[in-house]
DNA sequence: AAGGATACCGGCAACGTTACTGGAAACCGA
DNA sequence: TCGGTTTCCAGTAACGTTGCCGGTATCCTT
């Protein structure tokens, strides 16, 4: 039945070309060894039969591919996206093209198919080298270059590119204090990341700097999803004396936060304060007041750290850390203490 | 200098672990020919080792790759990431893993791989199966399945999914109508893209068919970005009988309105009303009314369709048109013609 | 005109994997 | 005990490509 149309190789081309498949190989790869007149010949032929080089071959028996790996476990967030943004740009002025690699959901693979192997998978494969989002492992048996961002641990021999947290959550922390707050709502972020516990740390730091009592009330832990944000701003803002400001780990929460606030029949900033983390997109239209890390240049700047890897040229750091800069729009409003 | 760590091969694994190299294939591939005994002996070994199968060799070889491909030029624009969205869905929910592949640019690549290039590149190779974005031919000589997304010519045994583009663009125009408006300047999209030419079609035609005179005047080109948005804006809005409202065939470019005409002290919708088309997320922000032609839901089907195509599911239909819907929000107002 | 350089090309092996074939050992029923 | 299954595994041949080696012509130099 399926009578498996076997698709044309290198050896169709050569047949019909009366050439030999060594010669088109030439060609493909642009190889000066070849007379001008064979080489515009075979050309036509492939254009005729409609040939096109299998990867799979090439990348098992060359070196270079011309290809940039990205593993992200899921590509539907906005974190996720703006990344890409960046590692678009980079490719785009690039020679490399790019390979996204995705199971859809973090949640998808069980214990078989670690990172590692996602790795090892796509980088021995078929790339020339990898960008990894948030890994939690930072070495990798591989010999191929690897780049990393916002990693757990940071490993100063493996090239990584960070944001600030702590300093951009401490940053938020004192322009809230700066403005009055006292009482501060917490939502945190997922616990596994390194992310979380440091923007979380900057919290503490800055109301430990200031002299103000840390209430653990006020800190509840989230999961980065709008969900978290809309169960963390519920039970914040359900308390009795009622934080005047909430400050989210991370935009998508703090959008769950405008959605209950608007259930509750609660402004801001006019009943209380709130302050991000990301500063995605959407943070511009809902004039969310956050921290911008600038998630799309940590990717342009981590493909590009990669090809410079790749091309074996040094590089002056290995981990760069991008600062994270306070966004204020109208989200805050200064708090006297006297309503 | 770099000594070339090699990386680990099916074939350590055998000799580690005392067996043969099909043997370990096997178990790989959890064949049931393989005593329990062996079969756990080489899984630790596996794990011990740290190897991960090659993806080249093995696609090379085999048939199945539980790996689906899908094509853009570019995915940083909101189209794009709609589309990777639901097809990530359709990924999350299945044995498949994704492979995205882009170039980072539509300009980027010259005549030498075209469209057909890139499909085979990566249908041959490497993946089960592709979905391609926009293209431009309706057959491709490939023994995968392939399913397209809005392509320019839908070929009846080739699977697709459409958007009703000219329906919605006439929707649209009949809502603007309805309110009054009769001079309607359009924005158009890429000419070579069959949703540009049929958003159009769908202009002059409700025009036509409310025996309102075409203005040639008011229709103006765009190629579906901002800036062109902001041109063709701009030069509509300069006409001295300006138009009371405009269509612009994308939400991009609708955005490009929105920033001239703020730049130009018109305020919309009091002083001239305006559509899109998309229903992008940042038109929710922006109170845009516009053509909502569900992008991630198309993804998301597509993706399924592929699927049951790879696994030889009959399609009850090979193509599917996806209803477009209009969303009104508030960049239109009611025009009397008394102003 | 002869020797050497150069331009061009073909053949072979290898990349790491899986499909296929077949064969040894173990088991089973009588 | 013996033929026949069954279980398990090893060996070999591919898959489509490129790297390497070497072999012809052709051209240049003196």
């Amino acid at each position: 039945m399926n009578q498996e149309k076997r698709s044309i190789t290198i050896r169709d081309v050569a047949k019909t070309a009366g050439v030999s498949v060594s010669t088109v190989s030439r060609v493909l790869n642009g190889k000066v060894d070849v007379a001008k007149e064979t080489k515009n010949h075979i050309l036509e032929v492939i254009d005729d039969l409609g040939y096109s080089t299998n990867l799979a071959a090439r990348s098992m028996r060359s070196q270079k591919k011309n290809l940039i790996g990205l593993i992200m476990p899921d590509i539907a967030y906005p974190y996720a996206i703006e990344i890409m943004k960046g590692v678009n740009q980079a490719i785009a002025e690039s020679e490399f093209d790019l390979l996204v690699y995705t199971s859809g959901d973090v949640r998808k693979r069980g214990h078989i198919t670690s990172e590692q192997k996602y790795i090892t998978l796509l980088a021995k494969s078929i790339s020339d080298g990898v960008i990894v989002v948030a890994p939690v492992a930072s070495e990798y048996n591989i010999d191929k270059p690897i780049v990393s961002i916002d990693p757990v641990m940071s490993h100063p021999n493996y090239p990584a590119v960070h944001a600030t947290n702590y300093e951009g959550s401490l940053n938020a922390m004192e322009y809230l204090i700066g403005l009055g707050h006292k009482r501060i709502g917490f939502i945190g972020g997922r616990v596994e990341l390194e992310s979380a516990n440091r923007r979380l740390s900057g919290y503490r730091d800055a109301l430990k700097n200031a002299g103000i009592p840390i209430d653990e009330q006020l800190i509840v832990s989230g999961d980065y999803t709008t969900k978290t944000g809309i169960e963390g701003g519920q039970h914040l803002l359900k308390i009795n004396d009622r934080p005047t400001a909430i400050f989210a780990s991370n935009d998508q929460m703090a959008m769950g936060v405008y959605q209950i606030a608007e259930k509750m029949g609660l402004r801001i900033p006019e009943d209380f304060s709130l302050v991000g983390f990301d500063n995605i997109p959407e943070s511009k239209y809902l004039g969310l007041t956050t921290v911008d890390q600038f998630i799309s240049k940590m990717g342009y700047v981590a493909t590009q750290m990669l090809i410079k890897v790749i091309n074996e040229i040094p590089l002056e750091d290995q981990t760069l850390r991008i600062k994270t800069q306070l966004v204020v729009r109208n989200s805050c409003r200064r708090y006297s203490g006297d309503q």
